[in-house]
DNA sequence: CGCCGGATTGAACAAGTGTTTAAACTACTG
DNA sequence: CAGTAGTTTAAACACTTGTTCAATCCGGCG
């Protein structure tokens, strides 16, 4: 019999049997996936019978919907906490500094369900980014826009895509965006100097984005015409 | 009993049993997800009995497996007839085109998992997208850059994972990207429109890019300093 | 026809799932 | 000290999982 998670135990721990439980889950999900997370396996990895998970969460159902919204209470908590240091709204470093280490490992399992609790936190992220999109336009770091607030939402799509492709983008780029030491890597330049270049100046030249624009309008201009 | 997935079976269906239980299996994972892909639902999709599915196949990983290649074969050989005819290689364009319905679905579920058959087509892929993107560079279409495959890689990951994300753009923009369809739809234009815009031209003004540049090679710079 | 080999079936199997339950233990109160 | 309410446990439950297996079906060949 062995431990197959070791859950950073200080000495004397004095986090609740219900908050050991709660994290372990958070651990075992981040690590091998919701479909892996089982009572037993939590169990083992709280150090606790099976019996325990279930009499304090009442099913493991339950038991998923306390994690994703105990870690959606923290990436909110932290983005206030942020604001009010002044401090940029960044989804990154919400991973890097939080206390729960598995966040990001978390977010890139649950992206791909579909819960309820995790899409609230999607949308409520993309209305953030569109005011701190909007507060940039003015402050003249970020170029206006006719679609604010689709902007928004590709950018945190494209950023939650690359949360949950991480084992991709760690192969292809030796970077892995969900380890909370990664903001002190070397590698991180290699995921972050080309998306810098590509969101800085794109990658189109002018004269091809001006006859993709053309092109566009005309087609929706197109299927305007054809609707009537 | 109902038949869950209704498969798009011709009158006379010709495919062998092998080819349909794959087929079922296939949109089985599309729908519902590879955990829920279980020997019972595709051997009911496939209206045979749960022993013909091991019998073809060896076993549920086999089967999985089969699926993976099937796809990704099926990827290629789009993409080769793609550059044939001389039109783009877009992946959103294989997705629509393809005469597996379900493909795009399929894709978004198992760009999570960790399968090698799919992490070598990623690879594929960025290989495709950096030479394609080299060619754009060089007819003037897109700037030059100083990674590639970087940039490349970026690119790919951001589409990808936009996929995988798919349910997510589908409640913030109104638009499937995994619904074969929805090219033909008006509400592509939700999802297209603000990412060109972002690719076209980058979502920061010059100056800041300029100021954001600086900072950036001065941080490696330091870093290169920190390292001696 | 008689036969044979692959395809197909449905019933079994062991292992793992979430959940229930009764018993034991623990800590605190009257 | 006795009692009690909340924890914790291990064993059982019903169910689903992938897989095995013997029996049956079916098509082609001698």
């Amino acid at each position: 019999m062995f431990k197959l998670l070791n859950m950073s135990s200080t000495p004397t721990d004095d986090r609740t049997t219900k908050a050991r439980i709660r994290d372990a889950a958070i651990e075992c999900v981040a690590t091998y996936g919701v479909a892996a997370t089982t009572v037993r396996k939590v169990a083992e990895a709280a150090d606790v019978a099976p019996g325990s998970v279930i009499h304090h969460f009442g099913s493991m159902e339950e038991l998923r919907f306390a994690c994703d919204t105990y870690i959606a209470a923290s990436i909110r908590e932290y983005k206030r906490s942020a604001i009010a240091q002044g401090s940029g709204v960044d989804l990154t470093a919400a991973i890097q500094n939080s206390d729960i280490g598995s966040m990001g490992g978390y977010l890139a399992q649950v992206l791909a369900e579909d819960s309820p609790t995790v899409a609230k936190l999607v949308d409520d992220l993309v209305g953030d980014a569109e005011v701190y999109m909007e507060q940039a336009v003015e402050t003249g770091m970020a170029r206006p826009t006719d679609d604010p607030r689709g902007r928004a939402a590709i950018l945190m799509l494209w950023s939650l895509g690359a949360l949950v492709m991480h084992k991709h983008m760690q192969r292809l780029l030796g970077f892995d965006i969900t380890d909370p030491e990664s903001a002190a890597s070397p590698a991180l330049g290699a995921y972050a100097a080309p998306a810098y270049e590509i969101l800085g100046e794109g990658i189109f030249t002018p004269s091809f984005s001006d006859k993709a624009r053309e092109a566009f309008s005309a087609m929706s201009e197109k299927d305007r015409d054809d609707k009537k």
